[in-house]
DNA sequence: CTGAGATCCTGGGGGC
DNA sequence: TGCCCCCAGGATCTCA
């Protein structure tokens, strides 16, 4: 589901919601949720703390307590934060947890599939796979990115998905971003000359900023944090559209496989 | 190191 | 309407 400009997305609109309010109440309907500490000592380590900073890393969220401890969320497939200060959502089966902070703002967190995470820890990096994240993409140099993709023997598109290597990039962007540099997503990473390897990073930032400035895309289940739709994915080019015309070269785009994620292509314009 | 496949879950859509 | 199969913005684990 969500990806860095989705997530992105969510935290400034958290950011302008709850930051500075104090959590009054914690109702967590799921344990599953909590993978850190144990929901007990989760709602513990919530209750009567304030909301002093909100931060992301990859596709992970990063609530930021006066307690010195971090409240980190990770979305998955269908998680959504959403918040109301015009009192608590209906109760039903998707919502996991509701949070109720001062003046009487509710936050909860909706989530049809249960993969989505909640973890309670000193240090972002106490969470086991941001310690082992590779780089923001919207962070990473030129030289930095051609020296690491050189060194890979994967396909391309199976690299850009691996958090260790970049952190933040999911299936969408991975797709959309080698369409408009116009490499096949089968493409062996060592393989890729310098210059198209430059440009693909040059890519990456554009697609990105371009999503979050559009709140990001909103295929199926992702909302903002105010329930409110991104409409970048109206901007989506091969994501989801097998058996459309290219927008480029007006071939057929096609739909394969791969690390069992479906990957969408243009067979005219990517080699 | 790489890749394939199964797994954690629920729900929507298409075909019959 | 019902049923069955496929598919889904993620990540982890085992096995070859």
């Amino acid at each position: 589901m969500p990806e860095l400009p989705e997530v992105e997305t969510v935290k400034r609109g958290l950011a302008r919601s709850v930051l500075g309010k104090r959590i009054e109440e914690v109702n967590i309907f799921d344990p599953s949720l909590i993978k850190k500490p144990g929901d007990r000592t989760f709602v513990r380590g919530l209750l009567k703390k304030r909301i002093v900073q909100v931060g992301r890393r990859g596709k992970y969220l990063l609530i930021y307590l006066d307690s010195h401890r971090v409240w980190v969320v990770h979305l998955r497939m269908t998680g959504r934060m959403l918040f109301s200060s015009k009192g608590r959502p209906k109760q039903e089966r998707a919502i996991r947890a509701i949070l109720m902070l001062s003046g009487g703002t509710h936050l909860w967190f909706w989530d049809t599939r249960r993969f989505g995470e909640w973890y309670l820890v000193r240090r972002p990096e106490d969470v086991p796979l941001i310690s082992k994240m590779g780089p923001e993409p919207l962070g990473i140099g030129r030289d930095e990115f051609a020296i690491k993709v050189k060194e890979k023997k994967r396909q391309i598109k199976a690299l850009l998905l691996d958090q260790e290597f970049l952190g933040g990039i999911g299936n969408i962007y991975a797709c959309e971003v080698l369409y408009r540099t116009g490499l096949h997503p089968k493409r062996r990473a060592s393989r890729i000359s310098i210059s198209n390897i430059k440009r693909l990073r040059d890519n990456i930032q554009a697609v990105l900023k371009e999503a979050i400035r559009a709140g990001g895309s909103s295929v199926r289940n992702y909302r903002r944090s105010d329930g409110s739709e991104g409409w970048f994915a109206l901007k989506l080019a091969v994501y989801g559209r097998a058996g459309s015309p290219c927008p480029r070269c007006g071939a057929t785009i096609k739909r394969t496989e791969i690390s069992g994620r479906g990957t969408f292509y243009c067979p005219g314009c990517q080699r």
